[in-house]
DNA sequence: AATGAATGAGCTTTCATTCAT
DNA sequence: CATGAATGAAAGCTCATTCAT
């Protein structure tokens, strides 16, 4: 929670490497998240990452591409995981526990400073970069879409699709804020109690 | 959701008079809201509001005292508002309800940029100022939990209270990102929809 | 030597009396001589004085006016005083005392903060303001020039009286930094210490 | 004594180079001496230095360091200018005229601006700053009073050393308000006439 | 006379970005 | 590729002064 002085101290976030771009990446989710983009100067940045600053704009041509990248690359890595992971499942609810499970993991996992900067920082993107951010974001929203619309027919969810979504969606986003690992509640705990709210159990 | 240029067109903020006090608050919120706090300069507050810059600074010790009462006013008006519903309230569901309900209003009603505000520029107060802002959140969640509590015992909610309202709270706080009033769901709609997640009913 | 809170505290001036006018050049002595005059608002003067700013512009016409106001005042106070002790002195060398001893007291005694800032702020002033209060400290450097001569030619100083007068009056000024009264050296030791330093006694 | 438009103008303060950091503090030094240092903006600095506003800040860290820089490098340049001189004289009076002669020098040559900041810019210093001064004057100041104290045991002083050197140091400050060079009076002459001031000679 | 809100120019400082080395 | 000095626009904030009350 605290703002790291050294890069060894961030998790790797998924899929990223050790090339300077990857590095960069990791620091600028790192401090994107806990200070802010605004607040975060270009300095602070090459700081943490070892560099100069002046040389942040050799990797990237300002420091906004740099905020792109970073959602990007979450919204990417995570999304072919749980691609993987929904073409596993076998039923519809498995399916959704794939989504839950897989979004959960993305936001509390290694990823999860990244997620935090895509949602808290999503208007200090110029409106073109949300337009290339949103298209990804989209394709994304499509499966849960399909998903609980299956729920929705067979009975399983009585509310339009659409909102449901949503409100699950606050729900899981909402976990980076409060959710730590390691104790009474494990990520499975968790995703049981999303689930219990996405899908009330009419067990008679 | 765009950038309004007179505050004429901005709601009033519940509990906010026209004073410059009120009109600066309003102003705030609404540019913080949907620039950012950080890229709200002191200039486009001034502007918003029919001032110069310099006459922020007498009825404000600074930009962060301004961002401080923005919360803190919000806070303090939505929380004697729904203190007073649930005075009226005489089950406990009926209490959670206007709990829901009363939240759902805060963050889609009058002062919803203020409670966006709240959320999204959170770190961008002072350590002090956080302080002082948590200890009246705290307050309002001690509602929450005590309620939340009342159900758990009768046995209508299965799951901790404490981890059930934070999920509530972030499936709640996020309909700012995607509800707008008039279309086909209307505020109770909403607060039905919630309601059904938070009480799943086992009506067999 | 610190700043006070009240006017109270401060010596009264020599020469004003407790009409506002008078109140604002005492308070704005004392608050120019420890901070600076650039250092010192308005405001601050008014809340030492007792009353709102923009009331300070009812007695001056402006900041720099009290500065003028200050400085005059003091030169007029102790050039007075100084000549009403020369008059009554009757030997050349007892009128250089009475001038050292007087320019002592107007820097040691109640008009000491005034005079310090004579010295220490005169490029506050416009160049109009430094000609007119030039003037009235010609006059008085026109009494010491003329004892400094009579002593010349009586041998008693072998120097030039003009850099004579020059380093005696830098001997002077000074003790405003060091000397505090009430200790072991008391002002008529300190006269004396000049008198030698100006007259030095060929005693054999 | 004018204020001068081009660095060129401004005489190579003692001991500073070309550099950047040199270059500042010259024009420094002259821009707080005859402008006051509240009064000299950081734009006027950089307009007279040749470079941008913002680049003041790769050299110094504020307004205030570059303030507190002038004072210190003005105290240790001269200080060891001195302690060289004291060095090669050989009895005590040669002693004092080193000092005289030295502290003379640095208030009317080269580093001339600069010590007169030191005087007159005192309290435009915060405390801790003020503290770190201090110092370097302390050591400064106790060679003197090593060397007034040696000529009161010899007698040839009679007034205790602490006083004197005080009534000295103003009389030899003061300087730098009147005395032009290549008038009628050398540094050497005006040495001359401050140790007649110092040790009255008592030939007879 | 006194008030105190409002002004608006100007202050120090910050910072993403550039570019010669 | 990396550096780091330099840029220059813009930020938050200050403050002497004005003026309707």
């Amino acid at each position: 929670m605290s703002v790291h002085a050294s890069l060894d101290q961030i998790p790797v976030m998924g899929g990223l490497d050790d090339s300077p771009r990857g590095r960069v990446l990791r620091a600028a989710a790192h401090l994107f998240r806990h200070q802010g983009y605004e607040r975060t100067t270009v300095r602070d940045l090459a700081r943490l990452v070892g560099i100069q600053s002046g040389s942040l704009f050799h990797h990237f041509e300002s420091k906004e591409a740099i905020l792109v990248a970073v959602m990007e690359e979450a919204i990417r890595y995570n999304f072919s995981r749980i691609q993987d992971a929904l073409a596993r499942a076998q039923t519809p609810e498995q399916r959704l526990r794939a989504l839950v499970f897989g979004e959960l993991e993305s936001i509390l996992g290694p990823t999860g400073e990244a997620m935090a900067v895509l949602v808290y920082e999503w208007n200090a993107l110029s409106p073109s970069s949300q337009q290339r951010v949103l298209k990804l974001r989209d394709e994304y929203e499509a499966c849960w879409l399909g998903v609980l619309e299956e729920l929705n027919k067979t009975g399983s969810i009585a509310h339009p699709p659409f909102f449901w979504r949503r409100l699950l969606s606050g729900a899981i986003a909402w976990t980076s804020n409060w959710y730590r690992p390691g104790r009474s509640l494990t990520l499975q705990g968790l995703t049981d109690m999303v689930m219990a709210m996405a899908v009330p159990k009419q067990d008679c």
